[in-house]
DNA sequence: GATGAATGAGATTTCATTCAT
DNA sequence: CATGAATGAAATCTCATTCAT
C-alpha cells in the first residue's frame, strides 16, 4: 500500500492561492471584455477588477494577448465539453435524430455566455493563430467525419471530408448568426423551427 | 433640367486631387493591413505610404476608424456590386440554376482580394456597428427573400424570412470558410465540387 | 551664375525648430545626469526639463540609450576638437615641447565640463560599444603614432604602436585621475607640476 | 592561547549554511553579470540561479546594490591579496626589479577573472562611492609611496605623493587598457614586452 | 529562517490627433 | 489646403522589495 504523502499545507496553500489569482484574472478579463469592450481591457484595469496587482498578472500571463487567449480557451473548452458529449450521445443514433441533436447542441453551445461569445466573435483581433480554436475546429470536423463514415449506409455515396466541411459550415453558421442577432430573446418555438429547418437541410443533403 | 455647372478647372482640379488623395489613403490603408497587419497600421504610417502628410489624412478622415471603415466599405462595395449583378441575372432563372449561380458568385465574391478579406475578417476589431456591412447583410437577405417569394411555386411552402436566413447562412459559411482556408490555391475541380454540393444542399432544402 | 535658390522659410523654420528640440533634449539629459545622476534620468523627466513632450523625445531619439549616447558624443566631440587642434599645432615641434603641450591639453580636455565628465566616467553603464568613443580612442592612438613616426629621429628605436599605447595610457590616466579627484580646485602650480612630471616620464621613456 | 569554542553543531551548521547561501548569491550575481550583463541581473534571477528564494536573498543583503557591491568587494579583495603580497615581496628589492615585479603583478591582477573585471569596469553604474575600492586605491597609493620613500636613495629627489600618483596611474592604465582590449589572448611575448616597456618608463621616470 | 506570491511605483514607448507655419 | 513637428494620455511591462505562510 502506498505511503500516504505528507500533507503539504504550505505548498497546497500557495497553489490554491495561485490558482485563485489566475482564475480571478481570467474572469476579470472576460467581464471587462463583455461589459466594456476590448479597447477598455488594459492590463492595469484587468488587474484592478481581478483585485490583484499588475505584477501578479504578469507573473501568470506573459502578455495581454495570453490573457485574452486564456479567456478564449476557457470559453472554447466549455463549448467543446458540450459538443464532445453530444457526439458521444449521438454515435449510434440514426442520421435524422443525430443531426437534430447536433444542431440543437450547436445552437445551445453558442449560447453559453452569449455576450462573451459575441465579443469574442466580433471584437477580438484574432490572436496568434489561436491554436486551440483551430484544434477544436479540426476536432469537430473529425467527429462529424467519423459519424458520417460509420453511418455511411444511411446516406448516398459522398466524400466524408467534403460532407463534413459543408455540414459543419452550415450548422455553425446558423448557430453563429443566431447568436449574433438578438440571440437571447429567441422563443422556444423559434428555436425549434430553426432546428427543424436546419436539420431538414442537412439531412436532405446527406441522404 | 439640371443646370450645367460652369467648367471650373480650379475646382475640378482640386476635386480630382482630393479624390486622388482619398483613394491613395484608402489604398495605403488596405496595403498596410494586408502586408503588415492591423497593429502596424498607424495613421502616420498610412499617411507616409499614401505619400501624404498626417495632416492631410485628417483633412479627409476624421479618425483612424473612419479610414478603416472606408477600406471595409470599399471592399464591401466591390462584393455587393458583383452580388447585385448576380441577383439581377438570376431573377428569372429556375431555382436550381439560380442557386448554382449564386453559390458560385458567393465564392467568387469572397475571393475578391482574398488577403484583404482575410485580414478584415480576422484582425479588425469591429468598428462601430459597421453600418454598411450590416446594411449589405440586410440587402442580401432581402434579395434572397425576394427571389424566394417570386419563385415560390418551385418550392415547398416555407417562411421566406426563415428560408432566406438559412440559405444565406449556409452559402456564406461555405464561401467564407473556403477563403479562410487555403483559398487561393483551390483547383477548378474542387471549386466545382464545392459548388455542386452546396447547390444540392440548398436546392434540396428549398424543394 | 547659379540661380539663387528661393529662400524656403517654411523648411528652414521647421529645421531650426527641430534642431532646437534636439539640442534642448541633449542639454537636458546632460543637466540631469550631472545634477541628479543616471538613475533619475527617466525619459519623461528629460523631456520635461527640455520643455518638450516625451513624444518629441522619441521623434528624435529611438531610445533613452540613444539620448545618453548623444550626450557622450557631444562631450567626446568637444574633447576631440581640442585634441585634434593640439596635434596639428604640435606636429613640427620637438619631442619635449610637443609632449608638454599634449599633456597640458589632455588635462585641459578632461576638464571640459568636469562634472559631466565625471558622471559619464563613473555612472554610465557603457552603452552599446560606444562606437564614437572607440573611434576617438583609435584616432588618438593614430595621431600619437603618426607623431612618433615622423619624429623617430629624436627617439630611440621603438615599436610605434606599442609606444603609442603606453604613452596614451599614461597621459590619459594622469588626466583622468586628476579629474576624478577634486579636479576643479587644482592650483595653477599643482597642474604645472603634474604636467612637468608627466612630460618628464613620457619624454624619458621615448628617448 | 585561544579558547576553543564548544563544538556547537547546530550553530556551526547554520553558520556554515548561511555562509554557503551568501557565497552562492555572490557567485550567482557574478555569473549573471558576466554572462548576461547588468541589465539582466534582477534580484529574482540572481536568487533563482543561486538556488535560493528572493526572500533569502533579502535576508542576507539589504538591497540589490549591496549584492553588487559584495561582488565588487570580493573581486577587489582577490586583487588586493595579490597586490599586497607583491609589495611585501618587493620591499627590499632594488628599484628596477621591484618595478618590473609590480608591473607584472598589476597586469596579472587585472587578469583575475577578466570577464568579470571588464563588466565591473564597463557596465556597472558606480554604486555609492564604492568605499572599499577607494580604500584600496588609497592603500595602493600608500604602499607605493612607502616603497618610494624607503628607496629614496636610488632615485632623484621627488615628491613621494606626486610620484606615487603618477606611477600608479601609469601602471594601472597599462594594465587596465590591456584587459579592456583582447586581454585573454595576449601572447607571453607581448606581455613581456609590455612589462619591459612599462618598467622602463617608470624606472626612467623615478631615476 | 525560508519561501515565493504579491505588490505597485515607475519606466519606456506608442500613436491618434492637433495646430502653428 | 498641406505640412509635419509637437503633443501627452495611456498602454504595456519590469523588478526591487515585502510579508503571510
Amino acid at each position: 500500500m502506498a505511503r500516504k504523502p505528507p500533507t503539504n499545507p504550505r505548498k497546497n496553500a500557495s497553489q490554491a492561492r495561485s490558482r485563485a489569482t489566475v482564475d480571478a484574472l481570467i474572469e476579470a478579463t472576460a467581464r471587462i471584455l463583455v461589459r466594456e469592450g476590448f479597447e477598455k481591457a488594459s492590463t492595469n484595469r484587468i488587474a484592478e477588477i481581478a483585485g490583484v496587482s499588475v505584477g501578479s498578472l504578469y507573473q501568470y500571463f506573459p502578455s495581454k494577448e495570453a490573457l485574452v487567449a486564456a479567456v478564449i480557451d476557457r470559453h472554447n473548452d466549455e463549448i467543446m465539453t458540450v459538443v464532445r458529449a453530444a457526439f458521444a450521445e449521438v454515435a449510434d443514433m440514426p442520421i435524422e435524430k443525430a443531426v437534430r441533436r447536433l444542431v440543437t447542441v450547436a445552437i445551445e453551445a453558442h449560447h453559453i455566455d452569449p455576450d462573451l461569445h459575441r465579443v469574442l466573435a466580433e471584437q477580438i483581433p484574432r490572436i496568434g493563430q489561436l491554436k486551440d480554436v483551430e484544434a477544436s475546429n479540426r476536432e469537430v470536423h473529425a467527429l462529424v467525419r467519423a459519424y458520417l463514415e460509420s453511418h455511411r449506409k444511411e446516406m448516398r455515396r459522398i466524400d466524408p471530408d467534403l460532407a463534413a466541411f459543408i455540414c459543419v459550415s452550415a450548422i455553425e453558421a446558423v448557430a453563429h448568426n443566431t447568436v449574433l442577432n438578438g440571440a437571447e430573446m429567441l422563443s422556444e418555438k423559434t428555436v425549434r423551427t430553426l432546428v427543424d429547418e436546419t436539420t431538414r437541410m442537412v439531412v436532405g443533403y446527406l441522404r
